[in-house]
RNA sequence: GCCGGGGUGGCGGAACUGGCAGACGCUCGGGACUUAAAAUCCCGUGACCGUAAGGUCGUGUGGGUUCGAUUCCCACCCCCGGCACCA
């Protein structure tokens, strides 16, 4: 029969793939003509719209790398459901798409194949949006974004002084994460054990001028909101954040003039000894003083690896100072002791020494034969003995040996202690974190310039608003070698000072790519705005991200610089969000062979090979149904043949029903009369709509979306069989099949289940829905036509299976009307014969009609 | 050590608020169609006993609550992820 909106039916002829003949269903024809009208009608631009309400839905966007795998682009079809299915909700959707387009990478290539890495990042981001558009992915390229390009680093540049105006920004000498073969500076979210994120190279302190980003002056409101705001996150990336954050609360107490810092207050009578940095102060000064006792002592902890030091695999050592201190509290001198496992960047750099009830204190007292004192016994056990112990006891307790604080409990006593101290002006109540500033600096060219400059008169000085985007100067070579290769570009680095007019130095360091990823979400509201880095009514529309999916990879790193930076710019006065993504889901990885797909490895699974094969739908369906989105799936070219079977079997169905059910003049099944067979598939066709619509929205359980459409399939495929007196799906009987379907009641039923199975199924394979649509005869499209809607009371069951139980093992189901009453139930349950067989000769006890309307169960005790 | 998430057939995974465990798919087996194969369509596929009807066991382990537990509680084992001499 042939098709209504496209003529006559092409002849069937077969593609080969995979040495095998594929019927009629030819994704490759079907994909190209809906990507180029996509591309043509400019399909998913957007503007905002008051009346619509509005959908922001964002995928982390990429780096440019080079060729993207299946890993890579699993997490772009997550978002690609979500935006299509909210699309045909009717929601205004964003969906944008960009490229995190500076870092070191290219930098490296260039250095590696003498290309420029500018041509090496334009290159890959040609090939992969190619990638992305063969997959069908709905953006709105027209608000494409590349981080790398002025139009978009200026804005960086613009917030960096901002930032500067307000102390946000700041250049301090300090002791940073060095990177020795990246050359470059790391900031402490980018150092994993030790070692460089990227490289995995042992980090190397060193001491250099630095900027940085006062990111700890939110550290508090980061931490709150975390706990108060972000339902819609993972509770394993809010406790990430939470670790790294780190606060703890707790005192500063003043041992004469060392200060120390302790979450355990309620210990201090325990105190007998205080422990230094090797890096403190105080040390370092009286090593001067002293360099016999002090020199050698601390040489031996310099040489030790500073990543062995932090990850506690070197020997807890250390050398009395020969000075003494006052314990505050109990007025007695205790040693002052330097010891190797004290950090000098945490705190105060200086802790009290408590070894009943510190592990590492404890081992240290050993070592060396300090005192214990016990101070705090377990609130239900007998008290202890200082000269018994085995291990410190680090749990709160009653305070004992602790003068006229024994008897407190901990809790108690820690806020008593710490006001007593406050009062004595010897200590006082504070709150530390883990998280420190955020270190930008990086002296590597692909980056953006920082927009400050040196002059011998002025100092350092802000390059003007109106002067920017200092422009990233282009360089002939790149040889790898240098700490800072615009340091050697005379004409980027001489310049004129703005304030005096002599003569000045730019700064030669390029900020961390993290700056460029903290606010691009914003950028894309307002995409080629000119004059600001977004329009704040934009923002105040589209804003905050309400669908927001990447890689677990960036808890830390990215999604907290994200949530500093949207704070900054509300407290610019640019917007009115305090959170950028309101919901957050990770996507998990793909695996081959039980290995991260991996250029190195061999392992990668090219989507492009799979389209050729397969068709973009098909990898897109295989990839959703697979797994939850959440978890790591592990790839199988046998999984991704069977959602091409699926597709081929929707394919199959609707081309062989387009002709009986595409007409205008089928009537909706709502007032005709069904039969038993009509009434069930219509009951399924309506159940099912529901279940994908809960799975889609708001849940985002894609796998068993899939699984419900698939059952919906298996239903009509039945269906039509009976339907037709023969088989349906059968190549050579189709045409004879759907020709016999006469009955009008028939055909709207199918006509309903068919349509509503082609457009939820559009999310998933869009280029095959549309075409499918087109051919039951809807010119206006997948979009237009809207999400199908469910009625409930069609989707409801009118006859249920009830199960019985008796002791609690299953022994008949009955089948009983939905609404039947419990007496009924009761009634039928007693009489069935199975159950009657389970009752002889037993005393019945209890009958419980358990559940609700729809869903009932008889539960039977006997004895 | 602390924190978070898990443990279900041969495999990937379902199971909403305590109510038929194993949906859906993969694999494998059988049948129909075909001269034949492929494709397609249909059926079967947790283990054990049984010709069958049916029965017993079964969601990491051991207990508990309940008419009823993959789901709740207690104790433990294992796996994955994060943080980690942070005082």
């Amino acid at each position: 029969m042939p098709c209504t909106s496209c003529g006559p039916r092409s002849p069937r002829f077969g593609v080969d793939y995979n040495s095998r003949i594929v019927a009629d269903y030819k994704p490759q024809a079907i994909e190209k003509k809906w990507q180029d009208r996509w591309r043509e009608t400019r399909a998913f631009e957007v503007t905002e719209d008051p009346a619509k309400p509005k959908f922001y839905c964002l995928e982390m966007f990429a780096y440019p790398s080079g060729h993207a795998h299946v890993g890579h682009v699993r997490n772009y079809m997550i978002g690609d459901v979500v935006a299509r299915m909210k699309r045909m909700r009717g929601y205004n959707v964003l969906h944008p798409f960009g490229w995190d387009a500076f870092g070191l990478p290219a930098e490296n290539a260039a250095i590696k194949h003498g290309t420029h890495p500018e041509t090496w990042t334009l290159e890959n981001i040609a090939h992969m949006k190619g990638q992305l558009q063969r997959i069908g992915i709905s953006y709105a390229w027209e608000r494409e974004i590349a981080t790398c390009l002025p139009e978009y680093y200026k804005w960086n540049q613009w917030v960096f002084l901002k930032m500067l105006e307000r102390d946000l920004a700041y250049k301090r000498r300090s002791s940073v994460n060095w990177c020795p073969s990246c050359h470059t500076v790391l900031a402490n979210e980018q150092v994993i054990n030790g070692a460089c994120w990227r490289c995995g190279s042992s980090v190397t302190p060193r001491e250099l001028e630095q900027w940085f980003f006062r990111i700890t002056r939110y550290a508090d409101e980061l931490l709150a909101a975390a706990d108060a705001s972000l339902q819609g996150w993972p509770e394993k990336v809010l406790t990430m954040q939470r670790n790294w954050i780190g606060r703890s609360e707790g005192a500063r107490v003043k041992f004469d003039d060392i200060d120390v810092f302790t979450t355990r207050i309620d210990t201090i009578f325990g105190a007998t000894f205080v422990l230094l940095a090797p890096e403190h102060a105080k040390v370092q000064a009286w090593s001067k003083e002293d360099p016999a006792r002090f020199v050698d002592a601390l040489k031996k902890f310099q040489g030790q690896d500073r990543t062995a030091r932090m990850t506690g695999e070197v020997e807890k050592e250390g050398f009395d100072t020969g000075r003494t201190v006052v314990n505050p509290f109990t007025g007695q001198p205790v040693p002052v002791w330097v010891a190797n496992f004290v950090l000098v960047e945490y705190g105060t750099g200086a802790v009290m020494g408590v070894p009943a009830h510190d592990q590492r204190d404890f081992e240290f007292a050993r070592k060396y034969g300090l005192p214990v004192t016990v101070v705090v016994r377990p609130v239900d056990g007998a008290s202890l003995s200082g000269d018994a112990l085995e291990e410190a006891t680090d749990s709160d307790g009653l305070l004992m040996n602790s003068g006229p604080y024994d008897g407190l409990p901990s809790s108690r006593a820690r806020e008593q202690l710490t006001e007593v101290a406050r009062s004595r002006g010897v200590g006082e109540g504070t709150v530390q974190y883990r998280l420190k500033d955020w270190g930008i600096s990086r002296q590597r060219y692909w980056g953006t310039p920082i927009p400050v400059m040196y002059c011998d008169r002025c100092g350092m000085v802000p390059e003007r608003y109106e002067n920017l985007p200092v422009l990233l100067p282009k360089i002939g070579e790149f040889s790898g070698r240098g700490d800072s290769p615009l340091g050697q570009i005379p004409a980027f680095v001489n310049t004129t000072c703005p304030t005096c007019g002599g003569p000045a130095r730019r700064e030669t360091d390029t900020m961390d790519t993290f700056v460029d990823s903290s606010w691009y979400f914003l950028r894309f509201c307002d995409p080629t705005n000119t004059d600001l880095p977004f329009d704040p009514a934009k923002v105040a529309y589209w804003g905050p991200v309400d669908f927001y999916s990447g890689g677990v990879e960036h808890a830390i790193l990215h999604l907290i610089y994200s949530r500093f930076f949207t704070r900054v710019c509300r407290d610019l006065g640019m917007t009115t969000i305090d959170e950028p993504f309101a919901r957050l889901l990770t996507q998990g990885m793909v695996l081959k062979d039980g290995q991260v797909m991996s250029k190195s490895k061999g392992n990668v699974v090219d989507p492009d090979d799979m389209i050729q094969k397969f068709g973009a739908d098909a990898l897109r369906l295989y990839v959703m149904f697979v797994a939850p989105p959440e978890k790591e799936i592990e790839w199988t070219d046998a999984g991704l043949e069977g959602s091409w079977r699926f597709l081929a079997r929707v394919w199959r169905l609707v081309d062989q029903l387009s002709g009986t059910i595409g007409g205008d003049d089928v009537p909706a099944p709502a007032g005709l009369a069904l039969d038993d067979a009509e009434r069930a598939l219509r009951r399924k066709a309506h159940e099912t709509i529901r279940r994908v619509t809960l799975d889609l929205d708001p849940r985002v359980h894609l796998n068993t979306a899939v699984s419900a459409l698939m059952e919906l399939v298996n239903e009509l495929y039945a269906f039509t069989s009976r339907a037709s007196g023969g088989r349906a799906g059968t190549d050579a009987d189709a045409e004879v099949n759907a020709g016999t379907i006469e009955r009008p009641a028939t055909v709207a039923v199918l006509k309903e289940a068919v349509e509503a199975l082609v457009l939820m199924v559009s999310p998933f394979a869009p280029h095959m829905a549309e075409e499918l649509w087109e051919m039951l005869g809807h010119p206006g499209g997948i979009v237009a036509a809207g999400w199908p809607s469910f009625d409930p009371d069609v989707a409801k069951a009118s006859e249920i299976i009830v199960p019985v139980q008796v002791n609690g093992k299953l022994r008949a189901r009955l089948t009983a009307s939905a609404d039947a009453a419990e007496d009924q139930l009761r009634e039928m349950a007693m009489a069935d014969p199975h159950v009657m067989k389970h009752l002889e000769g037993r005393t019945i006890r209890k009958v419980v009609v358990a559940g609700v309307a729809g869903n009932r169960l008889v539960s039977i005790v006997v004895s």
